[in-house]
DNA sequence: AGTCCACAGGAAGGGCAGGCGA
DNA sequence: TCGCCTGCCCTTCCTGTGGACT
């Protein structure tokens, strides 16, 4: 691009009004004043912790709620106003969000035991130290600390999935053994059947008290997302029936507001890439496409080479036979490709184990399928349309030789 | 009813890298 | 420098499985 287009561009970007107020506020990490729908919520989790505040325990509290039904916003709200009331009584508590689905950050026991005390200050190495010793320390700095703590454990799912319920144990342990410190789980997880999965022991004591975020409906969405549009956008710069495509797209996707301010907030860059001035359904519609188009290469970007070549395979397979391929066909042309391209083949179990992964992940859909005297194997489906293929190839034609990306 | 296929997927363990303390 | 500890990726070995075929 030349540069005085490039010039152009910029300026007409300053010289104009944007869309935007305070674009911030659709961001998932907006803390709005008012939480609409959800004011009875926040009063009871209140009412649930605000024992502390006499120096008592809390009961531990579960929470479940599908993604984007306000769970971490309204324990935010509450454990932020909480502090603040114990700072002005002078009472010794201390609140731990953790997010246990936050990249690599809490995927094991050690790595959750190192992010809680670098939390209360102390800083110990990521790897190298024998975990008994974490524990060890985290009693010592307990001890030192005393007082109250509310430990919220976000996605908790995530995070005992991994390693097992054993941690949780070993916290609820430590009220016993540091006599002057009280520690309040907050567990928040996306799916309603995890504590059935738990030993019963942390089963009862992680839920003494319950809480369920049911989905938003449409008309609760679009409520959400007019109080977020008078912060976020300057006034007339969002027709309303932008609003209520994105509350009945979002409500239709398990009622997710998350969703629907990002489909907005998608929707008013597009608007102004095109220099209109006011956000039309027409918007929404590209938001919705670009949305999961984005959140596909993204994925597919990250993965290792080993995973994108599995990927080529399936995609290759599935352009010539035009229908579900299954495992062991993609794992022939995997191995094929790998060897072409100077790489050591995975065994076919780690690659079984891929696959699993990549629908895991939603780029591809695959079940188990039984086809008798044939067999079990898996069914790969990948739904993919043009203008999504010609995008894949181009992210992955830079890392293998050409001729390998022939879907 | 028994056999057989083509895997799925669990369990155990190897090898490597990063990091610590002696 | 060495021994030890952890996480991670991977292999090897194994058992389990649903339904077509005999």
């Amino acid at each position: 691009m030349a540069q005085s287009s490039l010039s152009e561009i910029f300026e007409s970007y300053t010289n104009t009004v944007g869309l935007f107020k305070d674009k911030g506020a659709l961001s998932s990490d907006f803390s709005p004043s008012n939480i609409p729908h959800r004011e009875k919520k926040i009063e009871e989790l209140a009412y649930m912790l605000a024992p502390v505040l006499r120096n008592e325990k809390p009961s531990n509290i579960f929470i479940y709620g599908k993604t984007g039904t306000g769970k971490s916003l309204c324990i935010k709200k509450v454990t932020d106003s909480l502090e603040e009331a114990a700072e002005k009584s002078g009472r010794n508590v201390k609140i731990m969000y953790i997010n246990c689905k936050m990249g690599k950050v809490v995927d094991t026991q050690y790595r959750l035991l190192v992010k809680i005390l670098s939390m209360l200050g102390e800083n110990v190495p990521f790897t190298g130290l024998p975990t008994n010793t974490l524990h060890k320390k985290l009693n010592e700095k307990l001890a030192e600390r005393g007082g109250n703590i509310i430990m919220v454990l976000d996605e908790i799912d995530a995070l005992l999935e991994k390693i097992g319920d054993d941690i949780l144990y070993n916290i609820t342990r430590i009220s016993q053994d540091v006599p002057n410190t009280q520690i309040t789980i907050v567990g928040i997880s996306n799916k309603p059947t995890f504590v059935d999965s738990l030993d019963p022991r942390i089963r009862s004591s992680l839920s003494e008290e319950e809480m369920v975020f049911p989905p938003y409906n449409a008309n609760e969405i679009k409520d959400i997302l007019q109080a977020r549009v008078e912060t976020a956008f300057n006034e007339n710069a969002v027709d309303y029936g932008a609003i209520t495509k994105c509350s009945a797209l979002a409500a239709q996707e398990n009622g997710d507001a998350r969703r629907a301010l990002d489909l907005l907030r998608v929707a008013a860059e597009l608007c102004e890439r095109e220099k209109c001035k006011k956000v039309s359904e027409r918007f929404v519609n590209s938001a919705q496409e670009k949305l999961d188009k984005d959140r596909l290469i993204e994925i597919i970007k990250a993965q290792p080479k080993q995973s994108k070549l599995v990927i080529i395979s399936m995609l290759n397979l599935y352009k010539l036979e035009k229908k579900a391929v299954q495992t062991g066909d993609v794992y022939n042309l995997y191995e094929k490709l790998a060897h072409a391209n100077g790489l050591k083949a995975l065994t076919q179990r780690r690659v079984s184990d891929l696959i699993s992964e990549l629908d895991m992940l939603g780029v591809i859909n695959a079940s188990v399928v039984s086809k008798g005297r044939y067999g079990r194997t898996r069914k790969i489906n990948i739904q993919l349309n043009k203008s999504l293929v010609s995008v894949l190839k181009n992210t992955l034609a830079g890392e293998f030789t050409e001729d390998f990306i022939n879907f």
